[in-house]
DNA sequence: TTGAAAGCGCTAACAA
DNA sequence: TTGTTAGCGCTTTCAA
């Protein structure tokens, strides 16, 4: 492997001059600066990132943290993943990746200097992580709302909004009594901030408008989808419409809700909160809000990159959610009750 | 940040009896270690790790490459990736995450001595990595069988094998015309090496065992996999059995069968290839030739591990594949043959 | 516009 | 059993 030495001694220049070439931080004339070129490109020569962290204290990389805990859905994830990893190469950095759930390792990464960044996900209302990720000296954000952000940057979709946003549209068509069928019940046990968030908001904004109001846990399978189905009829007879948040459980509640003999949307209408490819990959494409996880992962980097050289104060964001309509929501003040009581 | 000089300094030894503390590379008596131990603890040392991979050459860093390619599907990917990153934790190493598909990136990542090794994949069958990675200094993994491996590892379900059994296992059953639903045009296109692995071996024990079969691409979604139960029919109209390689469109086709009046397994069985996890997931739960992908990575890890200290030769592990009844293969010799023809 | 040289924090060879 | 010290390959200050 080639060194800067190397590089410089060729190029007939001192070392620094080839680190200044690489770096742009002074000014280098053109000559220099292409003899130099050239010597890079014949000696195929790349800086070794370790003596280059040693020396700048800057690792080029970002920890992200992707827990995969039961009952979510990994497409999602992925979503986030992608979304950070490629943010983070637009800013030169490449992601170091956690999938085990323990403050440990976001200590070792970070006091080990291994990152200069961190990028947190699935964040819990309580969560443990967050006291430690607070003394890091490395800039944090976290995707989701901590109850205490104990001075950390957040960011995530507003599903509070989201909430709030469902039981509007689907008053605004008509729609007099609603449900959710939300998370599984370990994504609520552990008080999982997304799963929270909406139900806070779809609750008060049934309340406000005077819609009709029930929520059901669902487990992500088929037997868990019909059971949160049943459910939701026993307790929202008169329901015409139904918001799901929960993508795995997605296409079972659709079907389960057929086999009771509920078409959507004449008799029941369907609107999900998730990506948008999981709501156009349906058997029946679903109007959704979308969950611009890609989106919310870039807007993570972003966040944290801007924190590394200043010292930008802490904030969170929240992603303004919007309703996309494909079809499976029954405007029903345009069309004339078909609705068979059950 | 303490150094480990720090820490030297405060159990009153020298710095390089904190490193062999740390290492365990030379013995150090019980008195002294303990009084390390202490001052580690006390002052909260951790090593830098970019000084750390600078003097040893060794970063506990491996590079994974995880395309997420258009129709792959992203649970399978994420079950690879979580096996490599469990398993290299084992091994005391952190998995640097790349997913956008170009050489580039590993290039850099193993020129600039980011990582210690490097597990690649959906490797295709002329991988234009392959070359690269040959000629890289770290050891390297390829998940998939490239046409020409260039002397390096590979691991990977036998999918050859797997066609077989498929076919051996519906044969034995009594299934006299089978079918394959497999990956998307797509990755077909690409030469994909286990879409093309899985539909030679499929052919040719159809043919060994005079098992009339057909296979159609399927694009993974609602109306793909209608199109492709259409033609497998059309192609095959005698067909009573489908092998499904495609985690995607597997609840679809099912579907599709269904709506054209073919009940699972009565009327027509169905053997998926998938992780076990997505097999129990179906609304009917299908029987299945496993993938083991959270295995593979593992293993992959496990190989890349063993070439970091020796030079251990290149070898390609496939792993057998077995079929798991869950009930959605039919048995034809013991049952009277209730088949509606079509 | 360029160069010399002092670190950055660790490992490991050599010495004792 | 432990210490001394020369690097590892880079960045950046200070000088010219």
């Amino acid at each position: 492997m080639a060194t800067i030495d190397d590089v410089a001694r060729t190029a007939g220049v001192s070392t620094s001059t080839v680190s200044y070439v690489l770096s742009g931080k002074r000014p280098i004339s053109a000559p220099t600066r292409l003899r130099v070129e050239k010597a890079i490109r014949e000696l195929g020569y790349r800086p070794h990132a370790g003596a280059r962290a040693l020396a700048s204290s800057r690792t080029q990389v970002i920890a992200l943290m992707a827990p995969l805990r039961v009952d979510v859905d990994v497409s999602v994830i992925m979503q986030f993943v992608t979304g950070v990893v490629t943010a983070a190469r637009t800013y030169e950095h490449d992601v170091l990746l956690l999938t085990q759930d323990d403050a440990a390792g976001l200590d070792r990464v970070a006091s080990g200097s291994m990152v200069d960044a961190l990028v947190v996900m699935d964040i819990e209302d309580d969560d443990p992580r967050v006291p430690l990720l607070a003394t890091l000296r490395q800039p944090t954000v976290l995707i989701g709302l901590p109850h205490e952000a104990a001075g950390l940057s957040c960011v995530d979709l507003d599903f509070e909004g989201a909430g709030r946003l469902a039981v509007r549209h689907l008053a605004a068509r008509g729609h007099r009594a609603v449900g959710l069928v939300g998370s599984p019940p370990a994504v609520l046990e552990r008080h999982t901030s997304y799963a929270e968030r909406i139900l806070r908001g779809f609750r008060s904004e049934a309340q406000s408008l005077e819609v009709q109001s029930g929520h059901v846990a669902c487990e992500s399978s088929p037997s868990g989808a019909r059971a949160a189905v049943d459910a939701l009829l026993a307790a929202v007879p008169d329901v015409t419409a139904v918001v799901v948040h929960n993508e795995v459980a997605l296409p079972f509640v659709v079907s389960a809700l057929h086999d009771r003999g509920l078409r959507t949307p004449q008799d029941v209408s369907v609107l999900a909160v998730c990506p948008p490819e999981v709501a156009e990959s349906q058997p029946v494409p679903l109007s959704s809000i979308d969950l611009p996880a890609h989106t919310i992962g870039a807007v993570a980097v972003e966040m944290v990159m801007a924190r590394l050289d200043q010292d930008h104060p802490a904030e969170t964001r929240l992603l303004t959610p919007r309703v996309v309509d494909r079809g499976s929501v029954l405007d029903r003040a345009a069309v004339p009750d078909q609705r068979i009581s059950p």
